[in-house]
DNA sequence: TCGTTATTGACAGCATACTGATAGACTGCA
DNA sequence: TGCAGTCTATCAGTATGCTGTCAATAACGA
């Protein structure tokens, strides 16, 4: 009988947790390297499309839109404020809250960075067949969206687009549980 | 058209990337939760089982077993060592290394932390069905061991077993490049 | 043997993550 | 109306991960 009293390396590096990890190294290294010209982070680029998208919106709602912890969120957009590519500007409505917008300068950066993100993208899956990218980007987008709520950071899409005003009171219960699935 | 002068967060959720951040997010949240009564962290759990394979083994040489980046490795063994997990000692053979071993208190951490951490792995992949659990490992492991050397902290196992002692004179070439795989 | 090169551990600095706490602002309900 | 509970941003503390540098030490080649 084998011995397997203990475990070895050799058991660590089939385990999903090990490669989750690794793969994760590789994949901010050669988006590091893409974008090494234009100074920019994936998480920056995110948060950067995210406030493009939906302009006005606040660091906790777009914390919930990136899957980004609150508490990282806040220096990041210091970082991208710094740089003079968003600008955070506090509202008279609700005192709390600040609200993110692009600047041009945002803007023209995003523009230039859109190919050097596809090609990280295309290089860090370039190892696998087509068909076998297929399968792998289905089997992670099932996995990651099942076990959406288990970090201190789930995904939260705000359906109906109904962005808080003045008139309209803001939706409750923004603080989602594990149980609790954003997209059915 | 549809119009595709920018990019929207609907790609970046479909995208490899955010997809592989969101996955690491988890596995180390399902990780914690489970290790949670034995103040473990995954990188900190690897480098135990990696040090008691392979007792005497010096920082920059586990860094490469466990791909780890060495600079962070060096706070990881200062909190085992913290811990009374593992003890770095000096060598007389070679005065710029200190050699790692593990502790009774480390073997018996390691010990009771198995059960937990086989848990966190199987809790990650739950979702999966046991065929596409197979699937996604396989193309996964593909994956990270055909972009090993990507990162700066790339998997490099020394062949042959063959470490360092005062006889035989150290392997050269440790800095591996990313066109050079481990593993052919 | 002696100078060049490599290796090692340690640092400083930056960026991402998470925990937990806090102060101020707002909402809804009694 | 007033207060309890909620929500916002922010901060301190810890841990990982990377870049780049440094001094001490070791190995190697001329």
């Amino acid at each position: 009988m084998p011995n397997k009293s203990a475990p070895s390396m050799q058991d660590v590096y089939t385990k999903p947790g090990h490669l989750f990890r690794r793969m994760q190294q590789i994949a901010v290294a050669i988006f590091m390297e893409e974008c090494a010209a234009l100074d920019l982070t994936p998480v920056q680029y995110a948060a950067l499309v995210a406030i493009r998208d939906d302009p006005g919106i606040d660091a906790t709602r777009l914390s919930a839109l990136v899957a980004f912890d609150r508490s990282t969120l806040g220096n990041v957009l210091e970082r991208l404020e710094a740089k003079d590519l968003i600008v955070r500007r506090p509202t008279p409505d609700d005192k709390r809250i600040k609200v993110l917008h692009m600047t041009a300068k945002g803007q023209r950066l995003l523009a230039k960075a859109m190919p050097a993100v596809d090609r990280a993208q295309e290089r860090m899956m370039a190892p696998l067949a087509p068909s076998e990218r297929k399968t792998m980007m289905a089997l992670l987008a099932k996995l990651v969206h099942l076990n959406n709520g288990v970090s201190r950071a789930p995904l939260r899409i705000e359906h109906g687009k109904a962005r808080r005003t003045a008139a309209a009171p803001r939706r409750r219960a923004l603080n989602g549980t594990a149980s609790e699935q954003t997209h059915a």
